[in-house]
Order: structure tokens, then C-alpha cells, then sequence
DNA sequence: ATGAAAGCGCTAACAT
DNA sequence: ATGTTAGCGCTTTCAT
């Protein structure tokens, strides 16, 4: 033990200031015990225990991951893996999609408060080298979790190679059969929600804008949609208009349903910025909203307060997925039993002025 | 008995798949040898480099981040300072604040093409224990490099840290003397093409909203309208309205401004919710914008574009900023000279809709 | 209940 | 130009 002098050493290289080490010699015990304190582990004396937990104080030490992961430990680290493409997309445009944002609110606060932290990667799903990447990324990273986000959480490559590691993670936006923690904000329910606001207001002719096929999602809100239509006997024949997230696919299709023979009064759209392309449509054709026509959109992001009139929408519950994804990924970690049913953080509908009771059937 | 399993793999311990060992042994070289190749060190044969590359290659090899820094290497970790409650105030009123969305944008990108990462910590900095949360955070973590925001830029209490642990930051924001790199987006002469452009319109009341004392950059803003309006030969006089960046601090101001006896024809607004403020304002008096009155807003967030009319703005190149700081903090670690003089990230004046030609005096 | 010893994967310092 | 030897700070075994 003489070998061991913590007090000395300004060198070039940076080094940890305070390590376990000094800790145990302050306290006058064994590396070991101190360890045991840290992650309050069993068979330490209650005297034991506030001994060193008030060397460690005094120190001010805090343990470093680096070793900690290295010595076999947790790396106290939660990846969440976003869709490269579009997240830049999102950001560079500046039109205040604010889903990472969201993700952070909620899972990083949620990190912090257990300890952990919570770093973004993009990842490209459609890179051939996804597996490699996201190898890699691991590798370097020994994250103790990990956050799929649409489409990833979908991705059988990205779920394999996790579940082939052991690394315990949620799939956000999925209830497909499969390893990891399926979680969804039930779309389909949120769809249904939307659907019979627009039914109570009277509305007959309900338009549906879908979203991009590569997200599963996109089809369970049209099947919300159909399901709250059917169960009120309305048809929906020429009333469902695909679309691909974008304002461009948005305005064709809201042009495709005020262009129909029997024009739609209402129309529900997959997205904000589809929402806010039938809006422009609207006005382009002189029609009023909601006196004229209704607009619903999905995702409640920044864009939803400003646009003239506000819109009604479907607030997806981001972040408190996020901080759950977060606690039941833990959860995994420490061996706890997992729900072994899709979680559900329910959606709900904000109602704003785009909607509105249904216009008369105008005089033929 | 222990009935020991040599093919079972330990439960909960994830180890690294493919460590320098497996490829040393692949190239039949020593763990130097690959230790050289991959940090690119000197002193390795063109022969020697190539083979130990290929095993690399074939094994799927990528190093441990926290063996590298265990071993007093670099983290390749860059952290990221922001406000903490600020930054959850943006995040949870969802009014589209991408502050926080352009720093991933500008430093995440780049940090990735240097092989580096970027975390996000949120900072409260009127915390007494800021610098024992810091302290944690850097023992924790060890970043080889931190970005500090306002108002944590010029918090000395975070600059001395820093500069005594020989941690390399940038100080986004900040041209006060001190450690650090310091970056400004050269708020003065952004106030002063603000201002300027209004003169060239024509306007000659032109009312100012500061924003928080807390953040130097208000003082700067304010200094470059007072220097536009001082070289046309204006009269500031009852024209500098307080704000604190809030959405009702904006309307008292712009109630001030509009109310005066001499009113003003422009404002210039020191944030985007001060500006919108403004615009409420404007429309709750009838005046229209920019026919009776012209607006320009600060930040260039996404609600610039949202809002009727769109507003002229000054766009902070948040993202450009970001990026460069990463390369300069890199550039510090590796020992590179660092510039003496503040960074200067140019902000750009945006036109829009909100600005028009100083209205005619009305008749008396 | 506590301690001692053996690494984890990697790099700096010193050989050769 | 390459290999060998010590650790880095921590958590496992395994003793006591």
C-alpha cells in the first residue's frame, strides 16, 4: 500500500481528480468496500456505510464510467437511435418538428433523475451498412439500452443485432411480434378519436391523408379511420388519399378530396404538414376553415399554434414514451420482468378551431 | 461443486465481441502495432499498416471509447452546456424554439465526421451547486472538449473550472476576456443591419425591445441599434423599450412604444416572442404590419415563418457556430494555436413581409 | 462483513 | 519499426 500516493501527481495527461482510491484511503478501508457503497451493494455495515459516504462527500467523488464500464459494469448510457435522413431533414428545414426534442425532454430528464444519460444517433435505415454502423456504434459505445424511434423500431436488422447482444431496448411506434419493448401511442385509437369528433360535429364525408407506407404507423391510422367510419355506417369509397408526410403530397391530396363529385368536408391528415397543406388548398379555393371545411392533423408540433386557424389535432405523447421507454429499459437491465404487451401511452385529441360543426349541404 | 461451463457466457456481463487482442493475434503482431495503426500514430511500415487494417476490417474491429479513456487516452466526447430551465421551457411550451435542435445540427454532424460525439447537458446556472454538478458531470463523463451557451458563457465560475481541469471549451456568445475560445454571432452589427434597413425604409421612429440583462448579447443588440440610429442622426429618446425576452414583456414594450406621443413607425424586437408580441400588439390597435407599422425579430426560429405576415428577422447561424466550435475545440486538444480574437459567426438579416416603407406622417 | 487479487481493453513509456 | 511492460479506475471473483 505504500505504492499507492493519490496525493501527488500533476502530470501532462489528464486523470481523474478524485478516485476510489483516495476515497478508501480517506476512509481507511478497502477499495472494495467503497465500490460496495457506490452501488449500494449488500453486506456493508450501517457504520460502514456513512463512513465512507462521507469520505466520498467530502472528496466530492463521483465514480468514473469509463472504469466503471470497463470493469464489466453499466456504461449508465441510453442510446436512442433516430432516422438519420429525416432528422436532418426535420432540422435543416426549420419548420419546428420538434420530435427530438420531445425525446429529450422526456428521456433525458428521465436519465438524469436514474442516474443514467441519454445520447442521440442517426442512423441510416436505408444504408446497406446499417448493421455495421450501428456495430460499431455499440462497440464503442457499450450503451446499457437503447431507444428505437420509427422506422427503425421496425427494422428486423436493428432488432436482431440487439437482441443477438443482449442489449435491452424499446421499440417506439411498433407492436410487431419481435424481441425488445413494443411501445405505440395506439394510433388507430387516435384515428378512431379524430374520426368521431368530425361524426359528432355531423360531418359524412371525412377525407383521410395517409402517411408514408415505411411507417406501420401510417396504416394504422388509416385503419382507425376506417374502423370509426364504418361504425357509423359511412362510406369511404375515393375518401382515403395517400400521401407521404411531405406539404406537396399533402396539397394533392387534399386536392384529390374538394375535387371529388361529392367533395369531403372534413379532412384528417396524417401529418402536421400535410394538415397544413390542405389548409393552403383550402384557402386557395376560397373555402373557410372550419365554416367550410374541418381539418384534423397528427403530430401537434410547434406549427399546429400558428397556423391561422389553430389546429385541432392528435398530440402524440412523445416524451412521456420517451421517459417510459427509459424506466423500462432499465428495468430490462436489472433483470425486472417485462411487460410482455405492446405499452400504450394513449394519444390524445387537442381541440382547436380547425374543426367545426359540418356545412349545410349546399342548394343543388 | 462449482460445475464450472467454459462455453457458457456469464449472464449479465456484456463484454467486448472483438477486442486488440483478437486482432493482434489475427495479424500476428503485438497490441502496439494496432494501437498505432489506429490512432494513425508514426512509426509503422506501409506493409505493417495495410495488414493489420485488413484484420481490423474483416474482424469488425472498433476500439472501446472507455478503454481509450481509461488508458489516458481521449473520451472523443464533446459536451454541450445549455440552460437547464430554459432549455425545458423551450421544450415544453413547444412554441418551436430550435436552439437546442441547431446546436446537434452544426455540432453533432460535425463531431460525427471527426469520430467524436456530442452530449447534451442541461446546466442550471443559478444553482449554488453549479460547480459541484459540473465537476460531477466531468469526472463522470470526461469530455475531451465542452461547449458553453449563454448565459453559462460567461459564468466564471464554469470558466475557471474548466480552465484549471485543462478541458479546451468554446464560449458560444461571449467576447469577454478570459479562458476559452470565445464565438460571437456579432450581435451589434446584426442590431445595426436591423436598424439600418428600416433607415433605407425610410423609417425614422424606430422603437427597440432589449432583451434579459442575464445575457450580455442583450447589451450588444441594444449598442448596435443605438450606433444605426446614432449615424443616420436619429433620436433615441423614449425609443429603448425593456423586455425580458417573454411574450408579455414584448407587449408592454410594444404598448410603450406604440403609445407614445411621437409613436414609432418600426420595432425592433429582440427575440422572436417579443416580435410576436409585437405583431399582436400592432393588430389589437389596427395598425397594420408593414403598412403602419414594421417589425423585425431576432432568433429567426421557425415561427418566423408561421407568423402573418412572415417576419424579417435576424438569423442566428446557430448550427454554423456549433460546427466550428467543435473543429476549434478539436484543433485545442491536438495542441493546434488557437485564435486570440473572438470567432465571429456573421448573423444575416432575413426580409420578409414584416418590413415595408415608413408610412407617410399623417396629416394633423 | 471485509479484503486481496485478477483482470476489463487500451495506450504511454520504455525497451529492442 | 516493432515488442514488452505498466498501469488507468473500477468491479468482479475468491478468500478470510
Amino acid at each position: 500500500m505504500a505504492d499507492d500516493n493519490p496525493g501527488a501527481r500533476p502530470r501532462g495527461r489528464r486523470r481523474q481528480a478524485v478516485t476510489i482510491k483516495h476515497v478508501a484511503a480517506d476512509a481507511g478501508v478497502s477499495l472494495q468496500t467503497v465500490s460496495r457503497v457506490i452501488n449500494d451493494g449488500a453486506n456493508v455495515s450501517p457504520e460502514m456505510k456513512t463512513r465512507v459516504q462521507s469520505s466520498i462527500d467530502k472528496l466530492g467523488y463521483v465514480p468514473s464510467i469509463a472504469a466503471q464500464r470497463m470493469s464489466g459494469s453499466r456504461s449508465y448510457l441510453i442510446l436512442a437511435l433516430n432516422d438519420r435522413d429525416r432528422t436532418i431533414a426535420d432540422w435543416s428545414s426549420r419548420q419546428g418538428v420538434d420530435w427530438v426534442d420531445q425525446m429529450l425532454l422526456g428521456g433525458m430528464l428521465k436519465c438524469a433523475e436514474l442516474g443514467y444519460r441519454m445520447m442521440i444517433e442517426l442512423v441510416d435505415t436505408h444504408n446497406d451498412h446499417v448493421e455495421r454502423e450501428l456495430r460499431a456504434t455499440i462497440a464503442a459505445l457499450q450503451p446499457d439500452g437503447v431507444i428505437l424511434t420509427p422506422p427503425h423500431s421496425d427494422n428486423p436488422l436493428i432488432t436482431r443485432l440487439l437482441d443477438d447482444q443482449h442489449i435491452p431496448f424499446a421499440r417506439i411506434g411498433s407492436i410487431a411480434a419481435g424481441p425488445g419493448i413494443r411501445m405505440t401511442m395506439d394510433d388507430e385509437r387516435a384515428a378512431r378519436l379524430a374520426t368521431e369528433h368530425l361524426i359528432e360535429l355531423g360531418h359524412r364525408r371525412i377525407g383521410f391523408v395517409s402517411g408514408s407506407g415505411e411507417y406501420s404507423l401510417s396504416q394504422w391510422r388509416v385503419d382507425g379511420w376506417k374502423a370509426a367510419m364504418a361504425a357509423a355506417g359511412l362510406n369511404i369509397r375515393d375518401l382515403l388519399a395517400e400521401g407521404d408526410f411531405s406539404f406537396a403530397s399533402g396539397e394533392r391530396a387534399a386536392r384529390h378530396l374538394l375535387g371529388l363529385r361529392d367533395p369531403v368536408t372534413a379532412i384528417i391528415a396524417s401529418n402536421d404538414q400535410m394538415a397544413l397543406a390542405a389548409l393552403d388548398v383550402a384557402r386557395e379555393q376560397g373555402l373557410s376553415v372550419p365554416a367550410d371545411l374541418s381539418i384534423i392533423s397528427f403530430d401537434d408540433t410547434p406549427i399546429v399554434h400558428f397556423a391561422v386557424p389553430t389546429l385541432t389535432a392528435i398530440d402524440q405523447p412523445i416524451a412521456a414514451t420517451a421517459s417510459r421507454a427509459v424506466e423500462l429499459i432499465i428495468d430490462a437491465q436489472r433483470g425486472t420482468d417485462l411487460p410482455d404487451q405492446p405499452v400504450v401511452i394513449p394519444a390524445a385529441l387537442v381541440r382547436r378551431q380547425s374543426t367545426g360543426p359540418a356545412p349545410n349541404p349546399s342548394p343543388r
